[in-house]
DNA sequence: GAGGTCAGAATGTCCTGACAATCTGACGGC
DNA sequence: GCCGTCAGATTGTCAGGACATTCTGACCTC
């Protein structure tokens, strides 16, 4: 049923073993090799095939399971899913997003100060009112284009960011660089028109809909590390979600 | 460190064990009894308490942190989640989440037919053109108020779907209802003002901001049951998502 | 021909055991 | 006092095995 599919381990790499795995049928699936449709062969063989114990394969098809690429059923067996996963559920930037898909992104920081925190932000970041914590408020630009406005509120000290660095590359990418891992995020996403001031920065009309969002982000610790209000030009911008049920 | 969080367990249940450790874990959380930020007992001695094995606790905890409760940390240990979790990342329709939330969801149908699959939607649900598929037009209101226009077009003979049926339940409630399993979806979250049309049904004035919602489902056998094209008030609902970071 | 029954196949759950990688905090040398 | 080292704690990875549950399709009975 499954085409041959060759899978190279590197049992000196400290790349763990199920991941290698994962890795090397998500690539295939993204070739092409392995159709939407086809099935996997069972676990207890591929396990076999590869030299592995079916718990280590099951944890590479698990993973993949969790990103939406496979589905499985009992019984059954184990199949690559129709129709492309645009965009795993990933903790990624829009300034990431952009690059990625090739977009050119660009930044201009419009503020860069700390600031005592107000009243209904504190709580979110755990923080004690009144506590000084940092604002950014910056414009993105993606191929020329104003794209979208980002006010950000950050715990103070987490990482050095300078304008500079910020104009450079993304939120995201300077925390990770900076030793922060983060792990969950809580999304609102609603829409509404936008204001004059808002209208005049991101070169539209006023009363033109705007995409907004407002995120929070916690670290493997369970920290709050930053608590953001985007808004985005609708006529340019969309967020892709996958959603998977276990 | 740990309240003393006690855990019945009943093996002659077909519950699974780390399901009802999971559950009850996560119960403690709501409660409050494991307050945000407090650290669990590590995984070998609440095996050891609990009379399970290790992989077993686990899966529980794996569970967690899939749905974003909890957090680990290797060298550390694992701990709640500052900040509740709205809600996880689940498929659920908005009827659903409007009853959850207790608004008194109420449908109208107005459409509900079989026509030939249009040319774009065809390669998205895997079908020949040409082919018969249902198409629903709805309706949904909450709390007396008219919050959302829904379109779906859905593979025929997956699920008897009366408008009866449809005014008095959800479509994804249906849906599993008739034995079908969702697991994958795939969301792009948009806005655009409304047009003259879409304004008169909404109670909205044309031009105002809408969210818009393009999904498709896939089962567990990646088939896709569903495709919705969707617009809500923006001014009456927002999106909720929870991102979590493997 | 329709329907129920049963065997095979596949994933789901659970166990025991072992070692590796990483983080924290304490200790000790400079 | 500062910094590096080291040990303990904790989660991460991997192996191998056993049995349960569920689905599909073939076979048999009526």
């Amino acid at each position: 049923m499954t085409a041959n599919l060759a899978i190279d381990l590197d049992r000196s790499s400290p790349v763990p073993l199920y991941f290698q795995v994962a890795e090397q049928i998500a690539e295939a699936i993204r070739r092409g090799d392995l159709a939407p449709g086809s099935r996997l062969d069972n676990e207890i063989l591929l396990a076999d095939k590869l030299g592995l114990s079916r718990p280590t394969i099951r944890q590479a098809i698990q993973y993949l399971v969790d990103k939406g690429l496979l589905v499985r059923k009992r019984g059954v067996g184990t199949q690559v899913v129709h129709g492309q996963v645009k965009r795993s559920v990933e903790l990624t930037s829009l300034y990431d997003d952009l690059r990625r898909a090739g977009q050119e992104p660009a930044t201009q920081v419009l503020t860069l100060e700390p600031r005592p925190v107000d009243e209904h932000i504190a709580p979110i970041l755990g923080l004690e009112p009144g506590a000084e914590i940092l604002y950014v408020e910056r414009l993105r630009f993606a191929a020329g284009e104003p794209l979208a406005v980002l006010h950000n509120w950050l715990p103070l000290g987490l990482a050095p960011l300078g304008a500079a660095a910020l104009e450079d590359r993304g939120l995201y990418e300077l925390l990770r660089g900076a030793g922060v891992r983060m792990r969950v995020a809580n999304q609102r996403i609603g829409a509404r028109a936008a204001s004059q001031a808002e209208a005049r920065l991101l070169h539209e009309r006023r009363g033109a809909p705007l995409l907004t969002m407002v995120r929070t982000t916690y670290d493997d610790q369970g920290r709050a590390v930053e608590h953001g209000s985007h808004i985005y030009r609708a006529s340019h911008y969309s967020l892709e979600v996958t959603l998977i049920e276990r």
